[in-house]
DNA sequence: AACTTTTAAATGGTCTGACATTAAGATAAA
DNA sequence: TTTATCTTAATGTCAGACCATTTAAAAGTT
């Protein structure tokens, strides 16, 4: 009796996508290079367009490729942001029913190291962002603009991050406090006493940042996100039997 | 003269894959739950079987269905796993190019807190699996054979952040440890002084999570991963005039 | 010549219908 | 009861047509 292992088929338009990624990702095909059209795709496989389209497709998704309509359209090669990795961590949260706690926590983990990384490697111009989004926070809060607030603040950690300069960093950052900013919109929550104890902290965090103190940043930053989740969970816990936060 | 907004026309699939998204995410259909067939959805939806299955393909490709071929075949929902994380983090990572330091400042930063949750959060039997992989460590060490060496270091990292059962901490250090674990094939690299040198470290990080000792857990995680990186930057110099480090 | 309008071509988007392939169930044979 | 064969329900693939959108080229106008 032949002892084979139950083979795997691959599907023709995995096969395909799977080719064109690679030469994507080596290089071989560079950024903004224009695929030929599904017609010539396919004649050139030997596959039907349907197929081809498919793994168009699931190209796609990855964020490899654009596609555009009309004449002049089809696919072009694209850089794969961040956005493909916001969209996936989303999905993972919310399908996962992950944990408000292990998101705020994963933040939590991730946001010092970020701050030393921003206060060492900051140019002149990420600190001018920063400041930017510090002063649209402390002016959201001032004319009780929640919702601006709360744009504000998940906009000013993203722009510590970025002074990082670590792409891998910016986007992790991003993807979770997407979610957090879908979840923190509770109410009872931001009050002026909460916001203005954020500004403060904001503001030690950027004097670190501003004078390049590595230890300071990340120390200031630790604080500052173990304050904000004490601050949620206390906040969850006042609000008693309300329904168990779902992201 | 009209001032209108150039209107977005939304592709059909798209639509329908936002549909089914949403009603996946909500809970209204439940994990394992069978989707009709692809004509009857088409029927349903008003659509043809090609738009039906683009909506579908869209779906695989957030790791929300899974379609199977053949009697009793179809598509069914599944819960997104970290696969999907990591396949957009890989793709992330080579397509924009990012720096290998950058990786590795990545893992360097969410290490040392996951190493801390392990401490507070491990049972019993998560430390028996940090235990099991410490073993297939050494074995591979002692035996010579780098491969299953990098297989198990990389097996080892993963395992304790499992003990801080948080998820999402969990997919990022998977997602990043993979290009890591892939680039760090290097020649030279993974001497028996450095394997020697890791073995050692592993064994404190894991004395500070048996004695639930979240400090000393997060300490020195911390600084076997700052040698890592030097280890990995003194050898990358070593190699004087070697190809840039394409992960 | 410069500008505007019209036309036509190129391309992705969608539909229809058919056949191929796969895997489970139903049936028949040993 | 076990094994082999047939049937069937589903996805996978193909071929071809037509629609919708965009833009380049052509034609017309000032």
């Amino acid at each position: 009796m032949l002892d084979i292992t139950p083979i795997h088929v691959p599907k023709a338009a995995d096969v395909l996508a799977g080719i064109l990624r690679e030469k994507i990702l080596d290089g071989e095909l560079h950024e903004g290079a224009d695929l030929p059209n599904e017609r010539k795709l396919g004649a050139q496989a030997g596959l039907s367009r349907a197929s081809v389209r498919e793994a168009l497709r699931i190209l796609e998704g990855e964020g490899l490729i654009a596609t555009r309509l009309g004449r002049n359209g089809g696919s072009a090669v694209v850089r794969p942001s961040g956005a493909t990795i916001e969209r996936s961590v989303g999905i993972f949260i919310r399908g996962q029913r992950i944990r408000f706690e292990a998101v705020l926590e994963t933040r939590a983990a991730i946001e010092p190291p970020s701050a030393r990384f921003a206060a060492l490697h900051r140019t002149d111009a990420d600190l001018a962002e920063i400041l930017k989004s510090h002063t649209a926070l402390e002016q959201a809060s001032a004319a009780g603009d929640v919702p601006a607030y709360v744009r504000a603040n998940l906009d000013w950690h993203v722009q510590v991050v970025r002074a990082s300069h670590n792409e891998l960093l910016i986007a992790f950052i991003s993807a979770v406090s997407q979610s957090v900013y879908l979840a923190t919109d509770l109410e009872g929550f931001n009050s002026v006493a909460v916001r203005n104890a954020v500004i403060r902290a904001h503001r030690r965090v950027i004097d670190a940042i501003e004078a390049r103190d590595g230890d300071a940043a990340e120390r200031r930053m630790g604080r500052h996100v173990a304050a904000y989740i004490s601050d949620v969970r206390q906040t969850q816990q006042s609000m008693s039997g309300a329904t168990p936060k779902e992201i």
